[in-house]
DNA sequence: ATTATCTATAGATCTATAGATAATGC
DNA sequence: ATTATCTATAGATCTATAGATAATGC
């Protein structure tokens, strides 16, 4: 059990991080301190000397999820340089819709954020402003007037398909949703980029 | 206190409607089943007389939800016609978005859903079939080849854009995303019908 | 001496069950 | 006699706090 004040800045954002995967995973009134301490290794009694409430804790792990989103694009794709077409593919696979906890605080926390607090909500409504922007530029639509509206279009597309991809109990199902929505948004010009086996 | 059979029934049902109003409101965790039986007037220890587990009300309201959504709709709207216009426009509307307990259960509760059991994620996943099915059908498309496609797009759009106006903390913008979603999807003919004050 | 963490626990829920009570319905 | 509901409670969480323990850091 280590005490000095740089083990305590770790541990710290330790419970962040792992805050703000479990939140995503499992809802934020779904995850406990007490689960979230034990697998940061720490004893739940720990972590009011960390946070004064939980819902300190939740605007942290929030903010720290849409940092690391917006770090994860900033790196961009693997080859170094993010496009409208590569986010909406990343966003819209099968990978990104398996591992909540990882991926979109906006489309994972949605319908948990109707429900919470001003703090909570204020922080929330930051980032789909910056998230819209960020669509719009990245289309290349900051000339376009009709490009904010087609950005916030495109979010509420990408969040419901990614949203809807995750409750329905069907592979295929969750499939075509994802591949409708991203045609649409790729304006039906990835064909079967990402099929297992390609036809004839 | 009714003891006789049809107030059984008569109690059973009223359970089942509180619970499919308060399951959108508060998600699925989120309502209790001492608050559930408080609302409809009974003590909490009656409940498992009339389900055999939490999980057994889960579903019968849920379905209860679904149903009540397409009765909603086979009634029509006010002149008793429905139409996609008039379906989108009530989707999308500030009323809708503010009262989720009697709203659409696709998009309330598509987050719990996606952390839930076998049976409730089956469930839901016939509703969305259903969905597409209605959506494509009122749209005129079902002859069309993509008409598929786009109405699996439409759902997306409509869930999305009903949880991300839900979840933002700012009128301007949560009505935003509800008459962009609405402008694409009724393809820009509706410009201002719902502004308070015609313009000019 | 200070402080980061741990142990223990208070107080509030929540699901579920057991047994009592007071109606129904043969 | 049967049964729909109520009262009471067990057992499991969960947030939050108080006081003990064992390091750090002057």
């Amino acid at each position: 059990m280590g005490h000095s004040q740089e083990d305590k800045r770790g541990n710290h954002e330790r419970i962040v991080s792992i805050a703000a995967r479990q939140f995503r995973e499992r809802g934020i009134d779904g995850a406990s301190i007490a689960d979230l301490m034990k697998e940061a290794g720490l004893t739940h009694g720990g972590f009011y000397k960390h946070f004064a409430s939980r819902d300190e804790l939740v605007l942290e792990a929030m903010q720290h999820a849409f940092d690391s989103s917006a770090r994860q694009q900033g790196s961009g794709a693997p080859t170094g340089k993010l496009t409208f077409a590569s986010l909406v593919e990343a966003y819209l696979s099968p990978r990104h819709r398996d591992d909540p906890g990882t991926g979109c605080a906006v489309a994972a926390l949605a319908s948990d954020v109707g429900r919470a607090g001003r703090d909570v909500r204020s922080a929330y409504t930051g980032q789909v402003r910056r998230s819209i922007d960020a669509l719009r530029h990245l289309s290349g639509a900051d000339d376009d007037p009709d490009g904010r509206r087609a950005s916030v279009v495109a979010l509420c597309v990408m969040a419901g398909a990614l949203g809807l991809a995750r409750a329905v109990d069907d592979d295929a199902l969750s499939r075509e949703v994802l591949e409708s929505a991203s045609q649409f948004l790729l304006g039906q010009s990835d064909e079967d980029e990402n099929e297992d086996a390609p036809r004839a």
